[in-house]
DNA sequence: GTACGGATCTTGGCAGTATCTACATCGGTG
DNA sequence: CACCGATGTAGATACTGCCAAGATCCGTAC
C-alpha cells in the first residue's frame, strides 16, 4: 500500500521495475555487451532465474528497453517539430534533437536500431513504435515523403558515426558533434543558407 | 604443388581459407547470430579449437569478413561512380549500387556496420577500409560535403530498411524495393526529375 | 635417409550465458 | 487460518569463447 517497497526479503516487491532500471544502468554504463540476464539479476540482487517470472526471455527485456527509447525519442522530436518557425527550420531542428537522443544515449540507440531485437511482425509493438518515428517527423514537416528523406539522412549520418564508421573530427568518439554537424548536412541536402 | 590441396588428413591443408567460406555460407544462410567460433569449424569439419590456430579470436574471424565486404563495396561503388554521366546522375547510380549490395548481402551488411566490431582505433585496417567508401563516394561526385552527404542519405535508408525499422511495401523484406527506392530518395533529396 | 623442431590439429576443461524444472516462500483470499 | 497461486531460488542442460596439454605431420638440417 505504500510506495516505498520491502527490500531483501524473500519477494522483492517490485522487481520489474528494478530489473528495468538495472538494465538501463548496465546499458548506459557497461554497454549492450554486457547486458545480460544474469547481469541484470545481480545488479538486482535476486537470483539468475528470477527475471524469467517478469520477462519470458531475454530479448523481451531487450524489446522492452527499445520501446522506451522510442518514446523517448518521439517526445522530443515532437518539441522539436511543433515550434512557429518555418517547415525548412524544423528539418534541422528535428535534425538535430534526433542527434542528440543518440549523442546522450549511444548504447540504447545501437539496441533500438541495430540487430538485437526481433523481427516487426513478431513483435508488432516494436513496429508501430518505429513507425510513429516516422509518422512524427513526417507530420512534423507536413510531407511523407520529405519526412522520410530526413529521416533517412539524419538517421544516416548517426548509424555511421555511432557505429565508428566515420570518424567526425578527432573528439572524444565524433558523439560530440554529432548535431552541429547533423545541421551543416541538412542544410546542405536541402539547398538551405549555412547560420 | 598442386592446387588441389589433400583433404581428411590430419592437417587439412587450407583451413584459413576453408574456415572464411564456411563463416561466409553461414553469414549468408543462418545469419549473424549463428556465426560462431564453433559453428564455422564445425562446417569445415574440423575440431573446435582449430579456428584459433588461424584467428586468435572470434572477433578477428568477423573482421576478415567485414575487410572483404568492404573490399567488394568499394568496387561496386567505383564501378557505378566512373561512368560518363552528369555527377547528378552519379548520385542515383552510386546510391543504387550502395543498395544493392545491402539488399545482396544483409547479413553481411549488418556485420560491416553493426556493433559486433572492434573500435577503428584498436583495429585501424577496419577503420582504412570503411574510410575507403567515403573517399570513393566523394571522389566519384568531386565533392567531400556532397559525398558525405549522398553516403549519411543512402546508408540511412539502407539501415533503416535493412534493420526493419522501416517496412516499404508489402514485399518480402522490404530489401527488394529498396534499390528503386534509394533512387526516388536521392532524386527528391537532390531536386533531380524523377525518371 | 633420418631425426628433429615447429606448425597444425585434437581432446579436455573452465567460465559464462540462456533457459528449463523442481522446490521454497510468501501474501492475499476463501 | 489454511491454502493456493505468484514470486523467488537452486540446480541442471546445452551452448559459447577461450586456454592448456598432447598428438600428428611436414619441411629442413645434418
Amino acid at each position: 500500500m505504500n510506495e516505498n517497497v520491502r527490500i531483501r526479503s524473500y519477494h522483492h516487491g517490485d522487481l520489474r521495475n528494478a530489473l528495468r532500471q538495472a538494465a538501463r544502468n548496465i546499458l548506459e554504463e557497461e554497454g549492450l555487451g554486457a547486458l545480460t540476464l544474469r547481469a541484470v539479476a545481480r545488479k538486482a540482487g535476486v537470483s539468475h532465474a528470477a527475471p524469467y517470472r517478469h520477462f519470458p526471455n531475454h530479448e523481451a527485456l531487450l524489446v522492452e528497453l527499445a520501446m522506451e527509447g522510442f518514446t523517448e525519442l518521439r517526445e522530443e522530436i515532437v518539441a522539436a517539430g511543433t515550434g512557429p518557425g518555418l517547415v525548412a527550420d524544423r528539418v534541422s531542428d528535428i535534425g538535430g534533437a534526433y542527434m542528440r537522443f543518440v549523442a546522450r544515449r549511444p548504447a540504447l540507440a545501437r539496441l533500438m536500431f541495430g540487430a538485437q531485437l526481433p523481427n516487426r511482425d513478431s513483435f508488432p509493438q516494436l513496429g508501430s513504435a518505429a513507425d510513429s518515428i516516422g509518422n512524427e517527423i513526417g507530420t512534423a514537416l507536413g510531407d511523407t515523403a520529405l519526412g522520410l528523406a530526413v529521416w533517412a539522412a539524419v538517421h544516416g549520418l548517426a548509424m555511421l558515426v555511432l557505429e565508428d564508421v566515420i570518424d567526425l573530427g578527432q573528439r572524444r568518439s565524433g558523439l560530440d558533434v554529432l548535431p552541429s554537424r547533423a545541421e551543416i548536412l541538412l542544410r546542405s541536402l536541402f539547398s538551405l543558407p549555412q547560420k
